[in-house]
DNA sequence: AACATAATATGATTTTTGTCATGTGTGTTG
DNA sequence: CAACACACATGACAAAAATCATATTATGTT
């Protein structure tokens, strides 16, 4: 709808790990693909990029897999969007124009920029707990 | 954003032919592609399937090109996007989960429920037409 | 008949998505 | 310690989808 696949999976297991790391536990891969329905190997390579960026953490080894420490558990939505969308992901156009700007508006403009706004102060404000503690619990979905 | 280029192409050309059409003219792809900025011959198969579906309409040989006749002036924004994309646009979920549902929500649809009905029932609402006649004439922005 | 233009088909390219093989570090076990 | 198994890290590769380009065909105009 509004992210690339990579977003969804990268949002769908920060929110497993995010729910289910008490403590400094680690998950591995496969437990966190099929926890989200997602394919394994392409998860992995996200999840990395995650890692690389300082969104979440891994540890090698038997017993290591992805994490998230304690510390770090504040993960906003907005800076988890943005690793993996580009920096310049909320700055886009609806239609595609090159920057979407009150200068040089396209005709939908007007109509879309409050929902924009909206939802870009939301994403900035929620931290993945939050969204984990607003939710109501055993019935979050993150499978398909 | 949003949508994929084929559709922000398809809206861009609708509503450039929307804004020129005074009368039965018709507009060949070379002169729509410059107007908007997009690639001549891409564009020109996103608007073939928009006659096939009835949306436009296109006549061949010298004098002719692509054009929207009087009657069918009012296009609904949401039909020309749901054209594009399919059907079942408005149904997908902001996490890739299968359906974005009451019954199964994912953790982020209570956040963005309302932004998603109110942008399709303002597409739902607005006629290509409407959105050029609500904009600033000599202002409305179809290129990059 | 000559010409201009859309329609169609096809192919190339790029991006996205997904898979595989191999390397590398870490903990366990004897 | 040394051997081993485990799980992430990395980069090459492949499949699919989206995007862009070209060539050919059909059709209407003059
Ligand atoms: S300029 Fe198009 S959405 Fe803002
Ligand atoms: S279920 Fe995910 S947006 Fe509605």
């Amino acid at each position: 709808m509004i992210f690339s696949k990579s977003t969804e999976y990268a949002i769908r297991a920060t929110m497993f790990l995010c729910l289910n790391s008490s403590g400094s536990e680690c998950f591995k891969i496969n437990t966190i693909a099929s926890a989200i329905d997602s394919p394994p190997f392409f998860t992995s390579k996200i999840l990395q990029s995650l890692v690389r960026q300082n969104i979440i953490s891994s540890t090698k080894g038997p017993k290591g897999g992805f994490y998230i420490d304690k510390k770090s558990k504040s993960i906003i939505l907005y800076d988890l969007i943005i690793a993996v969308e580009g920096p310049d992901f909320f700055d886009k156009c609806l239609l595609g124009l090159n920057k979407c700007s009150e200068k040089n508006p396209c005709p939908l403009h007007k109509y879309f920029k409050k929902h924009k706004e909206e939802l870009k102060l939301l994403f900035k404000k929620k931290t993945i707990s939050d969204i984990m503690n607003e939710s109501i619990k055993n019935e979050i979905h993150l499978r398909l």
